[in-house]
Order: structure tokens, then C-alpha cells, then sequence
DNA sequence: GGTTACCGGGGTTACGGT
């Protein structure tokens, strides 16, 4: 089955040596994907190296042997390699490749992938003799690699002697393919900038499932951009309404997923794809798949009235597919920009959206960037922000540093060179001196919030959940997050600041990612505020606790060992708090019956930060002190203030737009616990 | 033990809708 057309012996399997494979068995897949294989070939086809974005340089080659000496499939090698260690290869040299990989990548073949410890032997065409004459002495120069073994050698020569070298271009040929291979033609382009007849590269999200029609399947597809040449959807996207079942298509029940509205006007496009790009769109693809598509033909559709695409088989390389599905969450940073515009695209196309559907109320999403951006919330200027700043810290400094003594070793915070506030004066109602025309002096106008800083020195008296286990919790991973400017979406049911249960995530199948999120109650030390000192929740974002602890958040209820860290870092920060809390639970959970919460909850949540209660203080926890005084030493930290909007039904209050209100909260930042010193070893 | 990457050239096949 395996001989060739000539009927010579090179192809037999007596003739082939130990540990030598066909290439037509891999084309085969009588290998899978992952073994080491080592295969003797004619180069046909050869791409220099070129740089890659890791430390490798790549080339490749294309290869047959008499396995496949007639195939229309080709057999690729790719090398990953230094520069210095790629080999040089002529037209129809032999090529001995000891232990390389299979793997499937980019086509519909099975190709090789050197590893670190392939050996690549080169055998120069022109100097290999006819057997009984030893091919080594046609072997390239190639570094510290030992001559192959006889059978290995009398088989180079066998083969390049009986092999059907049709397949092999002239040397002139070979060396202006090699040369054009590295001339990469950038075509890609935005939709909005696709034209008639020309070929494109496009990075795209399909807003549809896709439509299978056997022998090629079509997609829609959108990269927010707006081309004139396309269909112009429905204004009003409603679900199923845009890109919903076409009317007239055969629907095989039960195959086509509900459609996704992608977005309105002419901002999608629909591309035609044949094998073998179809098997990945059939496969791997559905609505909302982003998308890599090359050498895409945008040509008018039949009717001549829009543009559309077309994907088609690769006349030389037949088994070369064009599609390929890209992950827009990437932990490693290294998002292909292109990708990163769409979905920046893509969110401000849905902020724009959501604006226009709920104008007047702010949108629930944009509500913590509001806070931030919108000059209608009437927010001071950065400049006079950090005037007001200065006159509030002025007039608060009491240099209470001096009066501080025995502060805990362990733990330590940025900008020491800032004086230490008082926890009264950071609680304090906050104010915009606004300044008016022909008013001489400033009008003060109260204002729910603002964005100041603050050091200060505290010791902790309470946390928030109650147990260690509920400091991390658990969320899905948005598409977003690779964007510079992410901030995540208050919709989100696992939002830190509302520390809510973690439900919701049960039925998502996607990737998840653990975050720390927890408060401290934190009671003033400063000299001057012994006799009532204040206390305030703060809270501790997952930043800030990787900052404090040194730790990166986990599932505590099944990792002891990280819980038992968490526990050492915080007993460091708060001395014997968690016993007390334990002891006082156990005493008040007595005839109570104990009920033990595992989940956060909203009615658990740490009390507001509301002026009168806090300045006031809360002193439940005084009860316990009379029984065991909390053990613990302070510590001086950095405090920020900032704002989120929160529902609220009565209007007179409501100051955040219909229905919401501001709320006022405070957060840790910048403060370390010592390095924990683990026992373990790496 | 495993990541890196994916030429050029110039295009036929197809159902009917957005």
C-alpha cells in the first residue's frame, strides 16, 4: 500500500529503518498528537527563520517521502530553535529529523514540532551518492550532531535516488519561494475598511451562531466598526430580532442555537466558509467566538448590494486553515492588540447602547466611573480636590506621630512622611468651597463624598466576614479585564463592595478566578482620641489584601494551607482577635442554635460607615473587652475615601440620579504585613 | 517538560436572507 508508483523498494517497510515512520502513517493519524516521531524526507518547500515573540526564531519545512510522494496533503515541520541553530536547507535535500513532536496546529494535518532535544540531520542533495556510497559525507555542517547509523545513512541515499522528485522545484524556484516567505503582507484590516475584491486578514466576533450547510457554513460576524457596504441591521436589537433565524433557511430541529442581537446599523458582515476552515467553524465556533480569520475575499453578495466574505481552500496548501478561535481572557498579558480594540470596541458600543436605552438614570454598569468622570455629579477638579485635601489634613495634622509609642513591628505603610490623621476627622462630612463670580468667599457645599487620603494609626477591633474561611471569594472572569481601563461592572452579583453570596456562579461554566475581599474595623490610636476614640469599616480589595498579606486569595474552605497563612498574617496585624470572636460567638450562640453560616450574605454585611454611628462608636465589642481585652498593637496605614452608588427609594435622598444615592466608604491601601516565613520549601 | 507560530498568490463550489 505504501509503495510508490515506480514499484522501487524504497517504501517497504524491510527497507525503512528501526524508529522511522512513514509521514503518510502521521498524515494518517496512526500517531496521535504529542509522540515523539522520527521521519526521513525531501524538502520541497522551506521558510527561513524568522523571529517569533518568544526567545526562539522559527522556521519550517515542507516535507515528503515515499509514503507521500504523489499526496496533495503536505507534511510540516516547524522549528523552534535560537538562530544560530537553525538548519540551512537546500532544494530536495534529505532530511533525517530524530524525535520530534506531532501536533495539530493551523491545519487539517497532523504536522512535527521540534522539541529541545530533536536532531535535525541535513543531507545535501546535490553531494548524496548512490548506494553503496555513504550519504554522511553529504551531510551539512551542523553543530556537535554524531553521524547517523548505517542503516539511517544507506536509507538517505536509497531514497533520494528512487523517490518521484517532481514535487521538488528547481533551485531558482526554491530560493525565490524561500525569499518570498519572508515578505509577510500585512492585510489586515478593520471591517469598516474592507473593500470589493481585495483579500483581508480580519479579528472579528461572530454575533450569531453559525450556519452549517454541510460542505461550508456561513457566519455573521462584527469588529464594532462600521462599513457602509453592509446590511443596515434594526435600530432596536432585540433578542433573536437582528441576527434571528432567516426566514427561508432550513432549520434541522433542535441545531440552531436562539440568535444573540449583535450591534445595530452596518456594523456586520457575513463571510461563507469552505473546508477545511468549515470543520473549525462547525466545531469550535458559536455566537459571541472571537475570531482570527486570514485571507478572507470580501466581494459583493450575489444580490450586489452588500459586501460579504469568503474563506476558501488555499490552492497550494490545502489542508492550511485560515480560522482560528481566540481567548480574549489571557492571564499573561499578551493579548493581541487587534483583540483588545474589538472589545474595547465592543464595551463602549454597549456603554453607548445602555446610555440610550435608561437616559435618565444612570446606568447601573457606568455608576462607580461616574463617580469618577461625570462632570454632572459636580466633583472638584483634580486641582482642587488636592487643595481641599491640604486644608483638611492641615488643619488636622497634630503631629500625634510624637505621642505613639510601642507600634506593632510587623506591620508597615507608604507615605510615613504624611502626618497621621484622626479616624473623627476622616469621618467627618465632606465639603466643595465653591467659588462664585462677584461672591468673595467660597460658598461650602456638602457633598456625599470625596476622594481623599489619609494615614492613620488604628488597631483592629472587628472583621468582616466572619470567618477566615469567607476572606476569598470566588468570580467569573470578564472579557474586559484585558483592557487597561477595566473596572469591573457593578451588575456583577460577586461585587467586592457589596460582598454578596457567591451564588450565581453555579450554573457558569466559565473561567473563574479567586479574590480576597474583606473589612477591618479599625479604632483610632492616635494620643489624642484615648478617651473616645472612633472606629470605621474599611474595606480590603483584593489588591490591597495581596498587598497586606503577601497572599494570593484561594478557595480557603478547601486550602489549609492557605488558610493557615491567612491566619498567621492576620494574627500578626490583629493579635488574639479571631479567638475572642470565637469565644464571644460560642457564648452568644448558646440557646441560639448556633446556626453556621458558609456563605456571605447581604444581611451579614459590616455595618455603615454613617457619621453619627461611627463617630459615636459602636462599642458592642466593649462588652467582650470587660470579659478579655483584645490583645493587639497598633499600627499606623493609609486610608482612601471613595464613593459608590447605591439604590435608594426615597428621592429626597436619592442624589445619585433616579433612585440611587451616594455612599460614602473607606478603604485600605498600601500597608504590609511582614513576610510570612514558610516551612515548606519549593 | 513545554511556549513561541501560521508565507504568497489571486480565487471555483452556494441558500437566500438580513
Amino acid at each position: 500500500m505504501a509503495s510508490s508508483s515506480l514499484g522501487t523498494p524504497s517504501s517497504t517497510p524491510q527497507n525503512l529503518p528501526r524508529q522511522i515512520i512513514p509521514i503518510r502513517d502521521i498524515l494518517e493519524e496512526k500517531v496521535e498528537p504529542q509522540q515523539l516521531v522520527s521521519f526521513i524526507g525531501l524538502v520541497r518547500d522551506f521558510r527561513p527563520p524568522i523571529a517569533t515573540r518568544g526567545t526562539d526564531w522559527k522556521s519550517s519545512i515542507m516535507l515528503f517521502d515515499a509514503s507521500t510522494e504523489h499526496d496533495r496533503d503536505d507534511f510540516l515541520l516547524t522549528i523552534f530553535r535560537p538562530r544560530a541553530q537553525m538548519p540551512e536547507v537546500g532544494a530536495g535535500d534529505v532530511i533525517y529529523v530524530h524525535s520530534a513532536r506531532v501536533q495539530r496546529h493551523g491545519s487539517s494535518t497532523l504536522s512535527a514540532l521540534t522539541t529541545r532535544s530533536t536532531r535535525i540531520y541535513v543531507f545535501q542533495a546535490s553531494l548524496i551518492p548512490k548506494v553503496p556510497g555513504c550519504a554522511s559525507r553529504a551531510l551539512r555542517a551542523s553543530s556537535g550532531l554524531s553521524v547517523p547509523s548505517k542503516d539511517i545513512l544507506n536509507y538517505v541515499s536509497t531514497l533520494y535516488h528512487t523517490v518521484d522528485k517532481s514535487r521538488v522545484p528547481d533551485v531558482e524556484r526554491f530560493d525565490l519561494m524561500a525569499k518570498q516567505a519572508i515578505n509577510v503582507k500585512q492585510k489586515y484590516q478593520q471591517l469598516k475598511d474592507v473593500h470589493d475584491g481585495e483579500f483581508y486578514d480580519l479579528i472579528v466576533q461572530v454575533v450569531r451562531d453559525p450556519y452549517d450547510l454541510n460542505d461550508y457554513a456561513t457566519i455573521w460576524v462584527t469588529d464594532y466598526t462600521e462599513n457602509q457596504g453592509f446590511y443596515p441591521f434594526l435600530e432596536t436589537a432585540t433578542e433573536g430580532s437582528v441576527y434571528g433565524e432567516c426566514a427561508g433557511f432550513a432549520q434541522p430541529a433542535g441545531s440552531q442555537q436562539s440568535a444573540r442581537s449583535g450591534p445595530a446599523g452596518k456594523m456586520s458582515m457575513q463571510i461563507t466558509c469552505w473546508e477545511p476552515h468549515a470543520s473549525v467553524i462547525r466545531s469550535k465556533v458559536k455566537a459571541n467566538t472571537y475570531l482570527s480569520l486570514r485571507n478572507v475575499q470580501v466581494r459583493h453578495g450575489r444580490n450586489g448590494a452588500n459586501l460579504e466574505g469568503f474563506l476558501r481552500e488555499d490552492h497550494l496548501y490545502p489542508s492550511k486553515i485560515n480560522a482560528e478561535v481566540l481567548q480574549p481572557i489571557d492571564d499573561s498579558g499578551d493579548l493581541d492588540p487587534r483583540l483588545k480594540n474589538l472589545i474595547r470596541r465592543k464595551r463602549n458600543y454597549e456603554l453607548e447602547n445602555k446610555r440610550k436605552q435608561n437616559p435618565p438614570a444612570a446606568s447601573k454598569s457606568s455608576k462607580r466611573r461616574r463617580a469618577k468622570d461625570d462632570d454632572s455629579t459636580k466633583q472638584p477638579t483634580a486641582k482642587e480636590k488636592r487643595a481641599q485635601l491640604r486644608a483638611t489634613l492641615q488643619a488636622d495634622y497634630k503631629r500625634v506621630d510624637q505621642g505613639l509609642t510601642d507600634m506593632n513591628p510587623e506591620v508597615s505603610c507608604q507615605n510615613m512622611d504624611v502626618p497621621i490623621t484622626t479616624v473623627a476627622s476622616m469621618l467627618e462630612a465632606a465639603y466643595y468651597n465653591l467659588t462664585l463670580e462677584d461672591v468673595i468667599s467660597p460658598i461650602r457645599v456638602p457633598v456625599p463624598f470625596n476622594n481623599a487620603k489619609y494615614r492613620i494609626a488604628a488597631r483592629v477591633t472587628d472583621f468582616f466576614p466572619q470567618t477566615l474561611e469567607q476572606f476569598s471569594y470566588c468570580r467569573k472572569v470578564s472579557e474586559y479585564e484585558a483592557l487597561t481601563d477595566y473596572e469591573s461592572d457593578s451588575d456583577d452579583p460577586v461585587h467586592p463592595y457589596s460582598l454578596a453570596d457567591d451564588d450565581g456562579l453555579d450554573n457558569f461554566a466559565g473561567p473563574r478566578k479567586w479574590e480576597w475581599c474583606f473589612a477591618l474595623q479599625l479604632e483610632d490610636a492616635s494620643p489624642q482620641c484615648r478617651s473616645n476614640p472612633s472606629r470605621v469599616w474599611v474595606y480590603v480589595d483584593n489588591a490591597e489584601a495581596q498587598c497586606l498579606t503577601g497572599l494570593d486569595a484561594s478557595d480557603l474552605r478547601s486550602d489549609t494551607q492557605g488558610l493557615g497563612n491567612l491566619r498567621t498574617q492576620m494574627a500578626k496585624l490583629w493579635g488574639n482577635l479571631e479567638e475572642q470572636k470565637l469565644r464571644r460567638k460560642k457564648t452568644a450562640g448558646i440557646g441560639k442554635g448556633n446556626k453556621r453560616k458558609t456563605k456571605r450574605s447581604r444581611d451579614n454585611i459590616p455595618p455603615d460607615n454613617s457619621d453619627i454611628e461611627m463617630s459615636q462608636g459602636s462599642r458592642k465589642s466593649d462588652h467582650a473587652t470587660k470579659e478579655a481585652p483584645v490583645a493587639n498593637k497598633v499600627f499606623s496605614c493609609c486610608i482612601r475615601q471613595f464613593g459608590s452608588m447605591v439604590k435608594e427609594s426615597n428621592p429626597d435622598k436619592a442624589d445619585a440620579g433616579d433612585g440611587f444615592r451616594w455612599k460614602r466608604h473607606f478603604g485600605l491601601f498600601g500597608t504590609k504585613i511582614s513576610y510570612l516565613e514558610t516551612s515548606s520549601s519549593l
